[in-house]
DNA sequence: ATGGCTTATGCAAGCGCTTCCATGTAGGGT
DNA sequence: ACCCTACATGGAAGCGCTTGCATAAGCCAT
């Protein structure tokens, strides 16, 4: 291991200019500063990030806290922010909060503490009151991405209206009869998103004069199979002359879509199905969605911490999303109107 | 911040009592180390990892190096790892190599160089020279995860024995014109897996006297829809009365779920389907698989490089799989035969 | 010239732990 | 009783950086 010190040696200065020289910070002459950078390279001197650590009180590193890596949301906006912190210089911690609530308690109680981090963000979790707390003490620069936080600082994109897209596209396709697959409440336990989804949803249905009705909402785990689940009871039942379908997650709108296959539904000329996220697998099947951009959303909210850790501030950032019509919906082919 | 000498000052001991109490190196009285413990209890105290770090030259954390997160495979071993980790008190610094040549080059140069992590886990990436070369001039346990790497040490579930088991599987069942969906060359340079898994296939055949047909074999990227993509071909072609397919992995073979299904192809009334992984979607879909347990794979992984860290030695482990029937393989509906 | 600035550099004090070494104490064998 | 060993604890020296302060040197305006 190269120290500091051999590279000061080398260059025939003191280890304060070279921590100056190559950290960027005060004034280093441009002569030296060469001679400092060569001597580094030819040596192969590395910062140790443990001593710069202690040292400055900053580890370069952000903690990144996430549910279940399995769902392509949350994988996606952690490629996002791997990538923006990678460019950055710094690393990223991972934090995977599990149902278990013993890791979980564990995770928040030493591993945010021991202060690895100079900043974190919370993916789409809810967090309980301790949970807040511990964050809040950390005093640490935080940002919730997917559901705003207690009083913590959050980025979410406008879930109201995200849904509201997907909605009014089937409503101006001339749809009235419109089901919906959302979470239910032990789901928005954890997640933040479904409920405010849900009302998106109803809302949206409401300014085009429709009644939403309840026996064509469902509730799922936002998961393909969950989605398949609820959507062959829906697709069932004749509760209603169903022609279209919101699922709140893409992974629920193609399991729809697979139910729909199974039960001989036709897609889009029986039941249109739009979903939301813009998941990868939306293109094969032809999925029309509300793309949010995940990947986007991991990097602007690794773009934000990293500027509130800089100390620039940071305004407030509106994150995209825009509707992509594939070939899952179509007007329906009979005038149908829910009302009498 | 409470400091450890607070701590120390409280229990009414030396500051190194204090880190011995807590760190469980070195003698301790149990009298003392209780008195130890309630304050560092009551005072909130949480160790500081840089300061630790510096000190004892151990981070308590471990490097892992990953490709694709959309990747089911590698999320799954990721969620194995990371779920071990935090039972051990271990932080998870993640490394997302992407394809991004310079990111990629950057990771290797002055990430690991700077000495944040007492392990590495490298997962299913295959490394250009000089990139192992820096991996081994770390001078940490490393270790490999699917795919033999240079003289690195490496943890694999046996590939051909993984596929053996698929093809073996359609095999006794009467099959004889079996296609196959693997990986290409192009795709062989990032990931290793592929070239074992097909040469477990060809071998699995030969033994029963098969020679396996080239142009039932494609080339896709692992994905679902590189899987519809090729099995569309393969469908559609009527090169040979193909009764069976095996897919590299599950998610190539849900993929040709998909296209039997849009081409009306039975399954398994016409063609049998067989992947490999174990892939949570492989329920839904009733896939035949052979289930290589992945999680499991990422917590065997962070078991051995913790033991390596902590100075055990640790010998080899054979990473379990199993042949897991469902629906979609059965027999061929008329004995068919590759042989004249 | 002279004072006042800005810039360049070095000195040295930490940052908060871990651990080597020394010292002290208490059993245990003979 | 006595020596030896094992255990318990404290003192203090770092670990390898960063940074406040001091000094020196150059430059401009007066």
């Amino acid at each position: 291991m190269v120290s500091l010190d051999e590279v000061a040696r080398t260059a025939g200065v003191s280890s304060a200019t070279v921590s100056r020289a190559l950290s960027g910070r005060g004034h280093v002459s441009p002569a030296t500063r060469d001679r400092v950078l060569e001597a580094a390279e030819q040596l192969g001197y590395v910062v140790s990030s443990a001593a710069s650590s202690l040292a400055s009180g900053r580890s370069r590193s952000i903690g990144v806290m996430t549910p279940d890596l399995h769902r392509w949301f949350f994988n996606s906006v952690l490629t996002g922010i791997s990538d923006t912190l990678t460019r950055a210089g710094f690393d990223l911690t991972l934090y995977n909060v599990t149902s278990d609530p013993q890791l979980r308690h564990e995770i928040f109680r030493a591993f945010l503490q021991r202060r690895r981090v100079d900043g974190v963000i919370v993916l789409a979790l809810e967090l309980d009151d301790w949970e807040a707390e511990q964050l809040k003490q950390l005093d640490l620069p935080v940002i919730v991405l997917g559901g705003a936080l207690q009083d913590l600082p959050s980025m979410s994109v406008n879930d109201q209206g995200l849904i509201r897209l997907a909605a009014e596209h089937l409503l101006s396709l001339g749809h009235r009869n419109i089901g919906y697959i959302g979470g239910d409440q032990a789901f928005d336990a954890d997640y933040h998103v479904p409920t405010q989804r849900r009302e998106g949803f109803s809302e949206a249905l409401r300014d085009f004069g429709v009644e939403p009705h309840v026996q064509l909402s469902r509730a799922a785990d936002f998961t393909i199979a969950g989605g398949y689940q609820v959507a062959k009871q829906l697709f069932g039942s004749p509760a209603a002359a169903m022609t279209g379908l919101v699922a709140a997650s893409d992974e629920m709108a193609i399991g729809a879509l697979l139910a729909a296959k199974d039960l001989g539904v036709q897609v889009p000329h029986q039941v249109s199905v739009v979903g939301v996220d813009g998941h990868e697998l939306g293109e094969l099947f032809g999925l029309t969605t509300v793309d949010q951009h995940p990947v986007g959303q991991g990097r602007t909210a690794a773009e934000h911490i990293l500027g509130r850790v800089e100390g620039r501030g940071n305004g407030d950032v509106e994150l995209p999303f825009e509707l992509v019509v594939r070939s899952t919906s179509a007007a329906p082919s009979q005038a149908v109107d829910g009302s009498p």
